[in-house]
DNA sequence: TCTCTATTCAACCGTTCGGTTAATCAACCG
DNA sequence: CGGTTGATTAACCGAACGGTTGAATAGAGA
């Protein structure tokens, strides 16, 4: 699958997202991690599992222990996504919006909704 | 679900963004949406049903059409959901960055990886 | 070594997902 | 009306998802 489509699809779910902004505090363990939730720690490691191949986090090595670390750049990326339709939300960009929505309706009708 | 998961579902699927982005460029018919795409058109009708129920498009009815519309609000909701990570990626907060890392690891551990 | 803790792997289970084909609904048009 | 076009619904299928329990691995520590 593509790069973004994993980063979406783990960002899909609550619980990861949980652990991300738990993990904006700090590394953590997947104990400590999954101390909130009422699942099971392996079903907590599976949500690592997919937060990892998603490039969200990376995972180290302390003793038994296996702290995680957020990394942010995926979410830069889908960031920078979501900004290219900017000028559809943004007030600022109305005018431009206005020009482009003329420019295109051009031919089947040019009624608005 | 809730809302925010909704959007990232839909958007986890490349089908479905080519979709948002071909209706950046105005308003389109169910079949102009699929015409680009080597799958079914009911495939395609069912990802407007995922993007609708995210809020991401509205259709309307044009006698027997019905045009699909680009709804930018929840790409606004994603892009400040992953605003609140940006210290994370943007250079201009590293500082703070640190301060906070410092901050959360006095306890277990006071080495870096 | 034996044991305890932290974590992962393996197998299983029910649900959802993305796709298919076939049938149906909706609206125009001759 | 009947036929055609546009789109959705229904039923099905295999794969992936999110969870479970149970077994296995890795390392600390007595």
């Amino acid at each position: 699958m593509d790069r973004l489509s994993l980063v979406f699809a783990a960002l899909a779910d609550p619980t990861r997202r949980a652990i991300l902004a738990r993990l904006a505090d700090g590394e953590a363990t997947v104990n400590q991690l999954a101390e909130p939730f009422p699942i099971s720690l392996q079903a907590v490691s599976k949500h690592l599992k997919v937060l990892e191949q998603a490039g969200l986090i990376t995972r180290g090595r302390d003793a038994q222990w296996r702290p995680c670390r957020l990394e942010a750049a995926p979410l830069r990326d889908i960031a920078d996504w979501a900004d290219q339709y900017r000028r559809f939300w943004d007030e600022r960009y109305d005018r431009l919006d206005e020009y482009l929505r003329t420019l295109q309706e051009q031919g089947p009708d040019t009624e608005e909704k």
